[in-house]
DNA sequence: CCCTTCCATCGACGTGTGTCGATGTAGTGA
DNA sequence: TCACTACATCGACACACGTCGATGGAAGGG
């Protein structure tokens, strides 16, 4: 560290660093917490895709095949086959084919981990 | 097993339409709802709008103004800008302006509103 | 006055996303 | 074997979104 660069440093206004800034008082969420709650989030940020949840919910065993959801959403099947892929690979629902259906199967606890993880940011 | 003389409409495989169908246990979201939620939680589906509101929470007074963002965020500050808007404008943030500087607040209770939706889907 | 700081807005760009029709595939039943 | 159903995948499209540099406006200090 050259001597001759320190008086550079003193002409810094080292009031106005302090003008508009408040303590801190904890520690605030980290860059990859916040990636991964949000890219959760963002699964759940459409308004089909959060029928489809209520919907699978709704059902008795909380498991819905895929024809019991086209017929209610005003979308067409590729895109109600598209929302169901991004909810189960964001975590939120499990496939299970059995015969010709594909039976929607809610993540228990899913749902409620975002919630509370939303609810302490 | 129909007889050949039967209506068409028997043949009509009926086994089929309950095959794949659970009944209901309990109502759906509304589409007005899903739309609703989905708008606040499209506005908090962003890695740096996540670490925003956390900043906020974790200053002192639940108050910070964009100088204090700009720097640990990895952005320019029009984008800062831009994502605080979006905050205000889906009702987690308000805005005062003293001076020069622009101060952000929590809204209270916003959070806790969506979590608690959330889970109850 | 001029100059600086803080912040919002604008315009533009690349990327991501929701949607659909067309097509493919696996299972079912005749 | 053939036809039909249920569902996934593909390709394409329009649109929304995150980002930034440039610009503008408001407030305060020399």
């Amino acid at each position: 560290m050259p001597l001759a660069t320190a008086p550079a440093i003193e002409l810094i206004p080292l009031r106005d660093l302090a003008a508009c800034c408040a303590p801190l008082t904890r520690e605030a969420i980290s860059t990859h917490n916040a990636d991964s709650l949000g890219r959760s989030l963002k699964a759940l940020a459409d308004p089909t895709r959060l029928r489809i949840l209520s919907m699978v919910a709704a059902h008795d065993d909380a498991e819905a095949c895929v024809c019991d959801l086209t017929d209610p959403l005003d979308v067409a099947q590729p895109t109600v086959s598209h929302h169901l892929k991004v909810l189960v690979d964001a975590g939120f629902l499990t496939r299970s084919k059995r015969g010709t259906w594909a039976y929607y199967r809610l993540v228990p606890g899913s749902l409620d981990t975002v919630s509370s993880l939303l609810a302490s940011v």
